[in-house]
DNA sequence: ATACTTACTGACCCAGCAGTCATTAAGATA
DNA sequence: TATCTTAATGACTGCTGGGTCAGTAAGTAT
């Protein structure tokens, strides 16, 4: 017998299990998937699962914090380690990031956050502390940074910076629902989206307006 | 027995139990809302919920419909019929329209479009059909006008009018979601959406650029 | 009044699924 | 190689909730 029916992976399990049950809430959504349907694709029982994650619940919120966390890390350290010009920031690391954001795992979790989110009041909490308030006070911080060096003039978009990332939000749904009946170059649409805000923002030369990039 | 048990109202009915689905849905979603809670709601016996649905998606997709249609045919109206410019509308009937989605039944369709439209692709593709081709159709329509006129600029709005209702969408979403940990308020984002928008799409005149409006 | 149609009821059925637990075997220990 | 710990299994259970249908009574026609 040189098959052993399974290996004993006490470490690699949780992960594994995410990584599988992110995958089926993609296809399915929460609550039509099944625990078992995540369990077989991890390649393990339902029972072992239930060792690692108390309830289905507890397992769906380990799936959110295991996507969100490092994502928005990434973006605030970018943000406070930068030599750029918030100019350049925002046509450069930020344009990239908000793109990718359609196809990455980020998709899956508005969908479920939306779907579940306000049954699980701790949940979404979180969430909002750790994306939210986290993710503006770094786009803030940049919008700043850019009026204090003379880039851009004072505007109200400080007070929102929600509004440099809601086309980014509109994208991910687009692709979610509407992608294959009704195609959107959802990263021209991002572009197009930081030059009509540059635009607004920032301070105007006495010289020409002329297309800088 | 002056008191009927019941009173036959076969007209009525259907509207009655969407509406009551409606608000079953907004309150747990659709797939933890169950239908005897509808009916319940409706003040009406499962049994005749299923004398006028065949199945509880088909009740959902009804309770779709009678939400979206006529929101949406609203505003075509207003875009085809409105003697202002196109400025004096996106600041006028048009802030007003996406200011009133946030607290309508819109936030209700959107999260549940979300969470369930990937299992649904006829309704899906309905909604393409009614709510998106049409309402991107008159917002183009707006854009060009406004172009035409000289009132805006040549851009790349008018290839993308999903810019001009992001942040309601954002405004929905967060709604739904963070209003009561992160209030935010939508009225006054919207407002700055439209600001910033006309910056950067105006048209500019020799002279001061002075704070219109 | 009487007979008739059908809107409406509510007890029932049963599939599907979250969660359990007695048992098994991987692999560490000595 | 024998012993022990615990990661892992999978058959089982109980319940929730979508969907049914035999029966009831509201309204209508005569």
């Amino acid at each position: 017998m040189p098959q052993p029916r399974f290996q004993r992976r006490k470490e690699q399990r949780p992960a594994e299990i995410t990584q599988a049950a992110l995958e089926a809430f993609a296809e399915h959504g929460y609550a039509a998937t099944r625990v078992d349907d995540v369990a077989k694709r991890a390649g393990v029982s339902k029972g072992l699962l239930y060792l690692y994650f108390k309830t289905k619940e507890e397992l769906f919120k380990a799936v959110i914090r295991s996507v969100v966390v490092p994502r928005i890390d990434a973006l605030k350290t970018d943000i406070a380690d930068t030599e750029l010009s918030a100019e350049e920031f925002l046509r450069g690391p930020f344009l990239e990031f908000i793109k990718k954001l359609p196809d990455s795992p980020a998709r899956i979790v508005v969908r479920l956050m939306l779907a579940e989110g306000p049954k699980h009041p701790d949940l979404t909490a979180y969430y909002c502390d750790k994306v939210i308030s986290g993710g503006l006070a770094a786009l803030r911080q940049l919008i700043s940074r850019g009026v204090r060096q003379g880039e851009f003039r004072q505007s109200s978009l400080d007070e929102f910076p929600q509004l440099l990332v809601a086309p980014a939000l509109l994208s991910i749904v687009w692709r979610t629902l509407f992608q294959k009946h009704y195609p959107l170059d959802t990263d021209k649409l991002l572009e197009t989206h930081i030059e009509l805000i540059l635009r607004a923002i920032k301070v105007e030369q006495g010289d020409a307006r002329g297309g800088a990039m």
